[in-house]
DNA sequence: TTCTTGTCACCTAGGTGTTAATAT
DNA sequence: ATATTAACACCTAGGTGACAAGAA
């Protein structure tokens, strides 16, 4: 079984409607996409990797006032979207699909004992928009929604594994890790979730820096925390 | 059949008396202990560990001019040295010996294909003079002088593979990394050429920043070429 | 006196959102 | 009008020797 480290924070993104920039010499995940593992066989060697499927079919301008048709048009998969105002809007139909590329954890392969005894990190993954990119990198389109996977792979070690394919690997799902594809964020609150709990932009943060870190209740989210309580719960994303 | 890289470095820090400095924390090797690997197995599994062991069995003490006689001794193995005016002297017997700690290199156990294709670095390795270090660093005696050693084996896949411990390794050793452990720097041209040659040590330089880059030979070390240059071979430490 | 320790300024290396310019 | 790009200031994270103070 898989645990998703940070549930919390990806939940806090999920309710907004995460996004996740993508630039052509790749950029990271924030969150980080980070599980414990549990179960596996401690001595047998096991492949991690990730890989990203679109959500629906359509392709999102932001030109929402010259398409007010599709303002209450149904989400469907592989969808392009605008960000209009305060939602998000389909926009026509998905860009042709991308190169599936797919993201080994450079640790693989590894034994499961070594997977268990610590938490799993994709860090280095990257996303680009550059349908050219030979770096490695995780291909995509901006603007269009994406489900990031999480897949096991039991090395078999059996001469004729390839037979046994279909039953050696495990794939697993978090729906709260979902995001919008993007070249500069749309929705400002992400914007500003992204400021408050990714260390990297701590030099965007206005609030005083000697203020918080005092009366700082331990086991909270301190970077977030401010801004959950003053978040809007009013207005939900479209797509949620 | 491995290959040490950045050999010509090496040599020209072994030429003045390599020294590495140990802090509590844990200090990295200057220059990195890196090799290139040929003829392994690319389908089996390797561990890959350094250690390293003592030269002599002296200690040294920079009370050169308190122990006159000693300075026509023949260093044996494991020798304390002290370093007076120009040269390494004995200083007496070596201090007990510390635990004799092995540095796994971070991606063991992997292939030999995985090895094989690229340079192998060993650049988390640490060191340091704390006998109490629970970082798992390795601990060495300051003004004592070590030879790394580079050892490979091969995760033998049969059940009694205890048996066959003797035959599934192989140690390399490359005199030319010889080094004395020391908490602060006793000859200056090792300062100068660490100074020369380690990016992170640039904010030190005094040369013109402007100046060599143009000018610069591809092929040679330029960072350090300045300093052979100017190097006085006619003093040569005692150890050599 | 000799050796060790801790702090520091100054680097490398690279991850942020911002901004202005540029495509489309 | 919208979307993308590239340069940038500002961070995190951590590797340097210098230096002053401390320890043996």
């Amino acid at each position: 079984s898989v645990q998703l480290e940070m549930k919390a924070l990806w939940d806090e993104f999920n309710q907004l409607g995460t996004e996740m920039i993508v630039t052509k010499a790749g950029r990271r995940m924030f969150p980080t996409f980070q599980v414990k593992i549990f179960g596996m066989d401690p001595m047998a060697d096991y492949m991690l990797l990730m890989d990203f499927v679109p959500v629906d079919d359509k392709r999102y301008r932001q030109g929402a006032a010259a398409h007010p048709g599709l303002r209450l048009r149904v989400p469907s998969p592989s969808d392009r979207y605008a960000f209009h105002s305060s939602s998000w809007l389909v926009a026509g139909k998905a860009d042709p699909a991308t190169p599936g590329r797919v993201h080994y954890h450079p640790d693989s392969p590894a034994k499961g004992a070594q997977w268990m005894k610590q938490i799993v990190s994709f860090d280095k993954l990257k996303l680009t928009n550059n349908l050219l990119d030979d770096n490695g990198h995780i291909i995509l389109n901006s603007m269009h929604r994406y489900q990031p996977r999480f897949h096991v792979v039991y090395v078999d070690p059996r001469k004729d594994s390839e037979k046994y394919a279909e039953e050696n690997f495990k794939t697993f799902v978090f729906e709260e890790t979902r995001f919008t594809a993007v070249t500069a964020y749309q929705n400002h609150r992400i914007t500003q979730l992204k400021i408050a709990s990714n260390p990297f932009a701590k030099g965007f943060r206005d609030c005083d820096p000697e203020d918080w870190p005092r009366n700082h209740r331990p086991g909270a989210l301190p970077l977030m925390s401010a801004f959950a309580r003053s978040r809007n719960p009013v207005s939900s994303p479209a797509h949620q």
